[in-house]
DNA sequence: CTCAATAGGTCAAAGATAGTCAGACGTCTC
DNA sequence: GAGACGTCTGACTATCTTTGACCTATTGAG
C-alpha cells in the first residue's frame, strides 16, 4: 500500500471514532511513518482538501499543530451539491446573487449571513484592475469556501 | 500548552473575574512562570495590543508595575474604526485573520460569521493567478464591505 | 547631587514548528 | 518503453516562541 494511503487511513481512523476533528503534530506523524514531513502536506493537499469535505488549519513555531476538521455529512447535501457540482470554476455576480438568495429562501443561511456573503462577493468589493474572468474564478472559489464553512457549522 | 498561552490565560482570568484592569509586577510574573522577564513583554505585544482591545501602561524603578486595561468599545464604533482608519488599501492574510479573530473575541461578530469571513478571505479561496498586491487590495475592499454590512445590521 | 538598587524595555539570536516547490522516482496506459 | 500523472524527498523559507545581553527609568540613601 502506498504511503499516502496509509497516512490517509490513519487520519481517517482518528476521525471516525467519535470526533469530527483531530489535531496532529506534523513532525511526529512523519516520524511515525518514517517519511519526510512534507509528505504530510502532500496527503493533506490531495486527500483532505475542502473539495474532499475537510478543512485544515495549522500553526508554526513552538507548540505548532495541524488541525483537520471533517465537514461532510447528510445535513449539508444541498451545500455539497453546490460546492461539487453546481458551481464550476467561474461564477458571475448575477448568478452568485441568485444562489445566495436561494440559500436564504431555503433557510440554509440566515439573512445576515446572506448579506455578508453578498457584500464580500459584490462587484463593488471586487473593484480592482483584474480581468473579469479572474474575478469570476475568485468568486467561485470564495463562494465554495464559504459554503464549506457553513456546512461545517451545520454539522450536528 | 505554550508558555505564552498560559500567561495569556492567567492574565485574562484576572481580568474576567471582576475588574477591567489589572496591575502586575513583571519580574514576579516571570518568576511564577519560570521564564525570562522579557517573555512577559512578548505576551503583551502579541496578545494584549490595542488591536486586541487592551491598553498597557507601565513604570520602571522601585515600585514599578505593568497595568493592563481591557478597553470596552461599542461594536459599531469598533467597526467604523476598522473601516475608516485601521484597514487601508491593502490587507494581508495574516493581519486579516488577526482582525477577524479579535472581532470574534470582542463579541462583535459571532463565531459563525467570523468563520464565514475568514473562509472568504483566506489565501486558499483567493488562489488565482493575480499578484499579491492586487489580492491584498481586494481583501481590504471585501473586508470593509463585509464590516459595513455587519455595522448596518447592528443598527437595528 | 550622585550612586546604587530596583524595576521595566528592546532587540537580536536561537529554537521549534509548519509550508513550499522543484525535481527525483514510480506506476499506469497505450 | 515513452509519456502522463501520481508520489516522495530535501533544501529552502516562513512563522511563532523563548531567552539573554544590554539599555533606560525611578527611587532613595548618603
Amino acid at each position: 500500500m502506498r504511503l499516502s494511503d496509509s497516512i490517509e487511513q490513519f487520519i481517517k481512523n482518528l476521525l471516525n471514532e467519535e470526533a469530527t476533528e483531530v489535531e496532529l503534530k506534523r513532525n511526529e506523524l512523519a516520524e511515525y511513518f518514517g517519511c519526510a514531513p512534507s509528505q504530510i502536506n502532500y496527503v493533506l493537499a490531495t486527500r483532505f482538501s475542502p473539495d474532499h469535505g475537510y478543512l485544515t488549519e495549522s500553526r508554526r513555531g513552538g507548540g505548532g499543530y495541524i488541525r483537520i476538521v471533517r465537514v461532510v455529512q447528510a445535513g449539508s447535501q444541498r451545500l455539497m451539491y453546490l460546492v461539487n457540482d453546481r458551481i464550476g470554476d467561474s461564477l458571475g455576480e448575477e448568478e452568485c446573487l441568485r444562489l445566495i438568495s436561494q440559500l436564504k429562501e431555503q433557510r440554509i443561511v440566515t439573512a445576515d449571513e446572506a448579506a455578508l456573503m453578498a457584500s464580500a462577493l459584490s462587484t463593488r468589493a471586487l473593484s480592482v484592475p483584474v480581468p473579469d474572468a479572474l474575478k469570476n474564478a475568485m468568486r467561485a472559489k470564495m463562494m465554495k469556501s464559504m459554503l464549506m464553512t457553513i456546512a461545517a457549522r451545520n454539522r450536528s
